[in-house]
DNA sequence: TTAATAATTCAAGAATCATTGAAATGAAAG
DNA sequence: CTTTCATTTCAATGATTCTTGAATTATTAA
């Protein structure tokens, strides 16, 4: 990931209602979840939801594939890696420090 | 790390200036920098350094010290674990996809 | 084709953030 | 005490970004 990219991500994760949105697709996982449910479950007008939806998509961090009427989302955990390995390496030069945060519950 | 925290963090990531600075302070490592070396390190004007240095600051990413007539920064790599341990799990749940930055060089 | 539904795009104004230069603060030296 | 140096704070302007509602596109059904 270049730094053009991160910036892009970090910019994206910045506002209170697109983590909302992302977070929101993360639990529903494999599903996905349609602009309208987004929507609905953030309390944001679908022109906003919209808005924001397409900077997430933008930033690499979400994908949208259009299903009949509707269009599903879903959350792109590979550039969330991305900009983890961003952080950790590029950013943080591996420091001990940050990397510990990799030594949670399932290991690795 | 709260949700709030991480909004103040992302969003002190997502400005060109501010990330530039923050991989100088990293780069300098124990040593740290001066405001004046940041800003000239950065071409930014010492009354931009140090708003952009006041939100890395704010945001728990650098902290502040006074040493004499100067003010030395240094990054807090505590805080940026923190970070990714907010997206690791609270964000992603500990989705496999993410976790696997965690697999790189020196392992963990 | 017409109507209905789902979502996006657009335009306007509101709100927030960044940049600049001048003034103020804090610390050391003469 | 005054001067100098390093940095921050302040105020004004400029630039982005956010929000809202209306208009538009895309899809399906009648």
């Amino acid at each position: 990931m270049k730094e053009a990219e991160a910036l892009q991500a970090f910019s994206a994760l910045s506002g209170e209602t697109r983590l909302r949105m992302l977070r929101l697709l993360v639990v529903a996982g494999e599903g996905g979840m349609t602009a309208g449910d987004i929507s609905a479950q953030t309390d944001a007008a679908p022109s906003r939801a919209s808005f924001h939806l397409s900077a997430l998509a933008k930033a690499g961090l979400v994908s949208a594939t259009r299903e009949a009427k509707q269009i599903r989302y879903h959350v792109r955990f590979e550039t969330l890696g991305e900009l983890m390995g961003y952080i950790l390496t590029d950013c943080c030069q591996n420091h001990p420090t940050v990397r510990s945060c990799c030594l949670g519950d399932q290991g690795c």
